[in-house]
DNA sequence: AACCGTTCCAACCGCAAACGG
DNA sequence: CCCGTTTGCGGTTGGAACGGT
């Protein structure tokens, strides 16, 4: 429900979700005359918005740049990664994903990795200069790599199927498992071959080569002290759990 | 159909950092 | 350096959408 705040006698400030109208009045403004004060900027676009929203939207929801739609298996991973290294530094994490905002980043750490990941002790550093440098000197080799836009196995340039060293998975276009390495869709077996030095490579089908779609749920039994489930009812939750059950096999 | 609980995310708020006169 | 203003950041929340009963 939008809102009007007085701030005088004569104008208001208009709160709330956003009309496609406003939408358009900020975006032709900026198209036409950039960003050149926020605070100063809806009054001269004609909006009855704070610069601090006019911002806002802008920033997370208008701006050209950005990258729509669900994050990929990549994204997950460079979310997860950094998350682990820079904890809720947000802003930080966002700089690594072009397109994405730190808001939408924040969103989705909340709903999709936190159940995961747990919460980080908050990492305050005294500037943002510090702040930088910690940044620099976190960075870490992801465990597990993605290769997005690869047809799979029928790929020749890409035949997984006779490397020793190698597994993958390829998913059809709702994530759902299609195809294993070791051909009987056992994902259980690929998980327990983790050794140290291996990386875990998740192919993402081509959808329009998808030809049929299979419900994978599976408990892996880890050893006596460990079992963990793996399901891939959505790509998030399928990679996390293979992350971690991976991660865990490390210890 | 109605209700209720849960999930998700756009947008808010307060505060801190950066800027500029 | 000071101080007022602007910009940026992260926590929080309202409410729409969804799913289950």
């Amino acid at each position: 429900m939008a809102g009007l705040v007085f701030q005088h006698q004569m104008d208001y400030v208009k709160k709330g979700a956003w009309s496609p109208e406003e939408d358009q009045i900020l975006i032709d403004y900026i198209m036409k005359y950039n960003i050149w004060n926020w605070s100063h900027m809806p009054k001269f676009a004609g909006l009855s918005r704070t610069g601090k929203s006019c911002r806002l939207r802008w920033i997370n929801y208008l701006r050209p740049d950005l990258k729509k739609g669900p994050f990929s298996i990549e994204e997950v991973e460079i979310v997860s990664r950094m998350y682990q290294s820079l904890g809720n530094r947000w802003s930080a994490i966002a700089k690594e994903l072009p397109g994405r905002t730190d808001n939408e980043i924040k969103n989705f750490y909340h709903t999709h990795l936190k159940k995961h990941l747990g919460t980080k002790d908050e990492v305050k550093p005294k500037s943002r200069k510090k702040a930088k440098q910690l940044e620099m000197s976190n960075q870490k080799k992801p465990l597990i790599t993605t290769c997005p836009n690869i047809e799979g196995p029928n790929d020749q340039s890409l035949d997984f199927t006779n490397s020793s060293s190698s597994s993958y998975i390829t998913f059809d276009e709702n994530y759902e498992i299609l195809e294993t390495s070791n051909q009987d869709n056992d994902v259980t077996s690929i998980v327990n071959q983790v050794h140290d030095d291996d990386n875990i490579v998740i192919l993402e089908s081509n959808p329009e080569s998808s030809t049929s779609s299979s419900s994978s749920s599976v408990d892996l039994h880890i050893n006596d002290f460990m079992d963990v489930s793996v399901h891939s009812s959505n790509v998030v939750d399928f990679w996390l759990d293979l992350y971690l059950a991976a991660d865990n096999l490390k210890i």
